[in-house]
DNA sequence: TTGCGAGTGGTGATATTATAACATCCTTGA
DNA sequence: TCAAGGATGTTATAATATCACCACTCGCAA
């Protein structure tokens, strides 16, 4: 990503949550920068490192409630199989996103709006839906 | 799931891995039976309390070795929004199922066979898809 | 001004999930 | 017999996540 559409992608995620009444905190808007910036999933620990240089170092509630702050208000995403967060530039309010993470670069699509599978249970009724499909993408498939 | 079909998905599962030259043994095997025997996704700790009773306590490798040998053989999934994991009774080599999980009584059920999403980015090729959906089952919504 | 209450973040401890590293034992076949 | 591989036991520790409690700030109303 780059610098500027990292300022961009900031200044957005600022307008989203004034729009939803909440505040990026300095703390959620560093936290959302580090997973913005990076170009494969982040793990929690590794954001904990990242906002470490200095003495107040943060500890891990702080980094899991900006996580699940950013979460909330659909900024971030979790990679269940990885136990990772992507960052998500268009912030959206719907629920899950369909994920496409490539196993070689790390790099990860978001796709929205997948039909309802064909083959439910009956009387089924969704609530979240977890989809993420691991692969190569078209750069590393040469 | 009722004693004689537990009985019958035992037996199917001793000779599905026969097929595969590979061995279901006793530990194997008596972690499938709880996986199966429960009615809802099981964490690995509560298989590790439900293998403890005598001295010989087992210990975490070998629960998470019995899992992986199961997940390999197709008999045992892992939910991974849960970290849990959920037995199989129709063992099957393909690769991911995908569940419908009940938020209220715990109920999995699984499908296979989902057409490839519909809007996957180009020339991404899928290797292994995690897919679960939750919800409420048919019984739970009234 | 004062005092409440909600929201946010700091801190120490701990719970939960998973793996590393190495030893032991058992089967199988040369 | 003995070596090799697979399965399991055992100790320790890594990696992920949450709890419980406190302190600070801000807005707001008495």
């Amino acid at each position: 990503m780059t610098r500027d559409s990292l300022i961009r992608a900031l200044e957005a995620a600022e307008s989203h949550c004034t729009e939803r009444g909440e505040k990026l905190t300095p703390v959620r808007r560093r936290v959302l920068e580090l997973v913005l910036e990076a170009d494969a999933p982040v793990k929690a620990y590794d954001l904990l490192e990242a906002l470490k240089p200095g003495p107040g170092a943060a500890k891990p509630p702080t980094v899991y409630r900006a996580l699940d702050f950013l979460m909330a208000a659909g900024l971030v995403h979790k990679v269940e199989a990885l136990n990772a967060f992507v960052g998500c530039s268009h912030a959206h309010d719907d629920g899950g996103a369909e994920l496409f993470i490539c196993s070689d670069c790390g790099s990860v699509e978001e796709r929205h709006g997948a039909p309802d599978p064909v083959n439910m249970p009956d009387g089924f009724v969704i609530e979240r839906s977890v989809v993420e499909h691991f692969g190569h993408c078209a750069n590393c498939r040469h």
